[in-house]
DNA sequence: GTGAAAGCGCTAACAG
DNA sequence: CTGTTAGCGCTTTCAC
């Protein structure tokens, strides 16, 4: 059984509210009275208990990360910048994975509120519910690296992909591609991403008409993405580079040119949105846009936690996604065919 | 501000005990009564607090999870592995990281004791102190991915690391393959780790004799990797084969390699222990040890929740390491010289 | 500077 | 079945 305030006293012959004082930091103790209660503390193995300090100020001193998948690299990045900033801020981070569920993030959520966590971080799923019920019911809520529309209230900290994919899809077309293909686009008749829409700007303004059957979707994950890459690679010789807009679809797309044998980048040039370790390992490098998670996580424990006072700025704030040219990307060579 | 459990008794015509009992679950409620409550809840927009409970019930349902680093990938996979587990036992999880710097770690750990929660697991940093205190203190704590010497009772969740070197050992002798490198091997005075044991024994018990100088000593980061790796590979054209010790290892020797413009594996051989996601994208494929990090993760929470009772078994419990040959291994052809 | 007492939100006897 | 009561371990007035 675990030592109390009250054992303390009793050791040290004080009143139980100086061992508070003493452990909390509040209010003035002698020097001496101090000491005793320390050696008293110290003699019984005392450790404050978090859990009743929390039920009288009202404050766990701890946040919720809620994401799709630790397993993620990128999301890695993400939980490794908000545990960075919980650390220096003094809060602790209760993690919990979705699976990309929305019921699961519900329960999550529902459960993070009930714990009455200091407010929560999140890589929403997709349901917007849960999340105004948890805003609802006091808890503060801040976005990271993708944010729900309709809820204007919550703070977002996202990468800026928009600006990332234009470098990428301009520096593709200044190598002289045209029939360029976009591995992850919307499927037909849902809303198109942020991604997908600064592509096709870019196209737009380098007077390159868009072929849709070039805009291919696929869903997230290993499987599908293969699938994507594999029907993309053959039907359309005629494509001459290829734009993965996430580092499955990377992964996809270059484990299929090897299955066909392509010569990257001679018979057709790769690149990729989220530079992951990999990138680099494979050959030929990869060219990616890096998306700078380890920031985002940080920079959004440090909108939930320090900047909730002040109203947050219009809109999300964006961190720049930088382009790293590597080896993967050459000038156009007309396609194979 | 929330409502609590006299907020609903009061709305609900009840007393605050029977609140208490449709929302714990413990003892019986007439279904009139709970629906007063329920609906009394609902339009309160109550929730039980984890606080307030866990105060009283002297539980928290929580457990700490203490690794090094979230972002490499075999923790990654550990992590998951915990969290899928406390998820199936009703738990939820505090994570934290600790650099692999004793300090931090004991620092978490004692702050995790604080928490009052109801056990730890941990890939531990080095420093036994702060387990042995936290054991002391009535935490649960259980090792996975690695044990400290000198805490024969705390639990500890392993991959067969013996064996999974042993086989891929065995597979680059069979090649035909004599000068065989470590890298990863415990430096000049140090004791040596598991891994490297495993591998001078398989030498020996194939009539090998042990060339110290192709036991290369590496300190686990990037930077001392790649020295280690550059210095094996420029030095020793004789070797015809690396073993990595570490996929941060393994990541070296394939980047040196590509550097000397070293055909993999017509000049050298290349192969490590820990199977991550980039050794399939690599140019050849990776032959590696694969490691369920996944499993360590779930079977040390289990450990921990409920095996809690029962006296663990003599000594850690070992999961199986599996060889996946790929591509990075061919028959010794006498090396470059 | 220090002690006594109240109470944070909840559960667990114990009565009724 | 349900209400009353007594704390769980801590912080915080309020007196002294």
């Amino acid at each position: 059984m675990a030592a109390t305030v009250k054992d303390v006293a009793a050791a040290a012959g004080v009143g139980i509210a100086t061992v508070s004082r003493v452990f909390s930091g509040n209010g003035a103790v002698g020097a001496a009275t101090r000491e005793r209660v320390l050696a008293a503390a110290r003699e019984l193995d005392y450790r404050p208990s978090a859990v009743g300090r929390s039920l009288k100020t009202r404050r766990t001193g701890g946040i919720g990360l809620v994401v799709p998948d630790v397993t993620d690299p990128f999301q890695a990045e993400l939980a490794a910048g908000v545990l960075a900033c919980a650390r220096d801020l003094g809060e602790h981070v209760v993690l919990d994975v979705s699976g990309g569920d929305p019921g699961r993030e519900a329960a999550i959520v529902e459960r993070m509120v009930g714990q009455r966590l200091d407010g929560v971080v999140a890589v929403p799923a997709g349901d917007r519910a849960p999340w105004a019920a948890a805003a609802a019911a006091g808890g503060g809520v801040v976005f990271a690296d993708r944010a729900l529309p309709g809820l204007p209230d919550v703070p977002a900290v996202l990468a800026d992909d928009a600006a990332g994919v234009a470098s990428l899809a301009e520096y593709l077309l200044g190598l002289g591609h045209r029939r360029i293909a976009l591995l992850g686009a919307a499927p037909r008749g849902r809303a198109r991403g942020e991604r997908e829409r600064a592509f096709r700007e870019a196209l737009a303004a380098a007077g390159v008409a868009v072929d849709e059957e070039l805009m291919v979707a696929a869903r997230p994950a290993r499987d599908s993405a293969y699938a994507a890459a594999a029907g993309l690679l053959q039907s359309r010789p005629d494509a001459t580079a290829v734009l993965a807009a996430t580092h499955l679809l990377g992964e996809a797309a270059v484990l299929v040119a090897r299955e066909l044998d392509l010569r990257v980048p001679a018979d057709v040039s790769i690149a990729m949105v989220g530079d992951v370790a990999w990138a680099e390992l494979c050959d030929p490098p990869l060219t990616a846009v890096a998306r700078p998670g380890r920031d985002i996580g940080y920079r959004a424990c440090e909108t939930l936690l320090r900047d909730r006072n002040r109203r947050g700025p219009a809109g999300p704030v964006r961190l720049p996604a930088e382009l790293v040219v590597r080896g993967s990307c050459g000038p156009c060579r007309g396609g194979r065919r």
